[in-house]
DNA sequence: TATCTTCATATCATTAGGTTATGCAATAGC
DNA sequence: GCTATTGCATAACCTAATGATATGAAGATA
């Protein structure tokens, strides 16, 4: 004998309140609902739940150990109306995340550390892929956000960019670099170190080759090819390769004091970091709230670089 | 953001058994609904639920949350069915019982001891009183069985009467009384005793009236007068008073070796123990349990007298 | 690419449950 | 013992959820 859950808390509070009003008033329903609803129970089951011709309704042995029950679902009720308004609030769910392995290696990670340390409860699915898997993904509702290098006109019309980062990239080595201590670096000097290149269908590659074209740079000598950041980092500090980077990463990696950018302005990508989400669709709040966090960060880390770059001298 | 508890028991069950068909037919219900409910209460709660477009259902952070108050609620509900499965087996519930003070205290409470012992979660609400209020408490569901000496003719149309004893009165008094000595008892002897009366409203007291005048005594001393059978029996085992006590009642205190008959017949009651319940509603489960119970009890008990009535003499 | 599995939708019928208004009965107070 | 009050049941009406079957669509798998 199956019993809808809603009576059984039904029960629960008319028992616990004393009576039929008072339940009701309690589950927001109105008097006669549960009265109605506990009479047509009463004639299923043929059970009295309450002793019939009492005023002040008085619970039956069984009602009493239904009720008993009831307790339980009004308190899980209580508990899942709990997940939803965090839910709600942001604070719980999941996001699904992706970018360039450089820079969710190299800046974001750091950020969503300290969002987990706020946030416990939001799970962050990180993935990597390069702009035009995070479009297609997130207009599969594959992805919730994405946070890549574009040019403004490559953004699907289903799609949001919102700009949190100016493209700049330098010419990174570890710290103590020979040629590093030069105050005027010639081209030639550059070509001659090895270098690290992204993978060919990376943006960065690309950026890598036209800034180096800038600069006059035609043709290097390529010592190592990955996708990782922390690869890159290890041959970059335990050698005298070079390679293009992200400035704001170069930055965030300036802490460790083992890797270093060259003094030079190199050529400007037209790409910009954004943060990338669905345009009609309203994000769930979690996302929302990750999205924000993500662009106040990025907002102070401008201001950090900004800062920074008052007291920097750059040689094109 | 209240929760259908319904709600949260489809997504336990889709969530446990990995998939929305498996969830239905745990729950007894079609593919579609279980489809559609979880649709309408995503758009609702503005949750996505299960993540889009995979095809084994892949349960949000959030559903999973829901899912785990789900099966607190699917829990109780089973909780909930275990408890009306005993109600309808009749091993929990009340039952009320009335009936005359001296049967009840002298016969029907040793059984209702042995019958506690054997559905300890069934409830005795046991109270006394004479046929005429125990027709009025059944017939205005007050009460659910009377266990009381009535005539056929007295029991209301509404009501079924089943004779579980015949009616026959002794005279009572102690063990070692000095007209228990005797072989042959005069009349006039009993009258110079004094005498345990029933209160003047009992059946009791009019069988006491018309039994005396059955041997011929009219004008007798009454000593005491009460209700309750134990106030009886310490009277007539402290004093040689006597007394008219139903034979069964004093079959059973025959145990105790202080309280014994006369071995004189005195005129029967026309009045037979029945036991009383509605005639036309089907009463609750652990209301025929204990009715049968006490049946069959009374069944043995009419045996066991029987089978003593052999082996004893009795003058008229 | 084809097929199978699994979920979503359409449509219709049913019914539980929501509301207000009102009747009725048990308790309480005089 | 009579009346007033409180509290529950019923009536009538309506909305909306849910059930069933048939069918469409989209992943997953080979």
């Amino acid at each position: 004998m199956k019993i809808d859950p809603r009576h059984l808390e039904i029960i629960a509070a008319v028992v616990d309140q004393g009576g039929l009003t008072e339940g009701a008033t309690l589950l927001g329903k109105s008097q006669p609902s549960v009265s109605r609803s506990l009479s047509m129970l009463e004639r299923r089951l043929g059970i009295n739940l309450f002793q019939p011709g009492r005023r002040p309704l008085q619970p039956t042995q069984t009602c009493l150990l239904l009720a008993h029950e009831g307790r339980k679902i009004l308190q899980a009720g209580e508990a899942a109306s709990g997940v939803v308004l965090h839910y709600q609030r942001g604070t719980n769910g999941a996001v699904r995340l992706a970018g360039p392995p450089i820079f969710m290696e190299g800046v974001v990670s750091g950020m969503l550390a300290s969002f987990q340390s706020s946030f416990p409860d939001i799970r962050i699915d990180q993935s990597y892929c390069y702009a035009a898997e995070v479009f297609a993904r997130i207009e599969s509702d594959a992805l919730d956000l994405g946070i890549v290098p574009v040019r403004a006109s490559e953004v699907p019309d289903s799609l949001i960019a919102k700009q949190i980062l100016k493209g700049r990239n330098v010419v990174a080595c570890r710290v103590g670099h020979p040629i590093a201590r030069k105050q005027a670096v010639r081209l030639a000097e550059i070509a001659q170190f090895p270098w690290i290149a992204p993978p060919a269908d990376s943006p960065l590659f690309h950026d890598l080759r036209t800034a180096l074209e800038s600069i006059g740079v035609s043709d290097i000598k390529v010592g190592f090819t990955g996708a990782s950041l922390s690869a890159v980092i290890n041959i970059l500090e335990g050698s005298d390769a070079l390679t293009v980077l992200p400035y704001s990463v170069v930055f965030m990696l300036r802490r460790k004091k083992t890797v270093d950018a060259l003094s030079i302005r190199i050529g400007d990508p037209d790409r910009h970091l954004c943060i990338v989400s669905r345009r009609n669709e309203v994000p769930s709040p979690a996302t929302r709230r990750l999205a924000s966090f993500v662009e106040s960060e990025f907002a102070s880390f401008n201001l950090l670089i900004d800062r920074h770059e008052q007291n920097v001298v750059w040689r094109s």
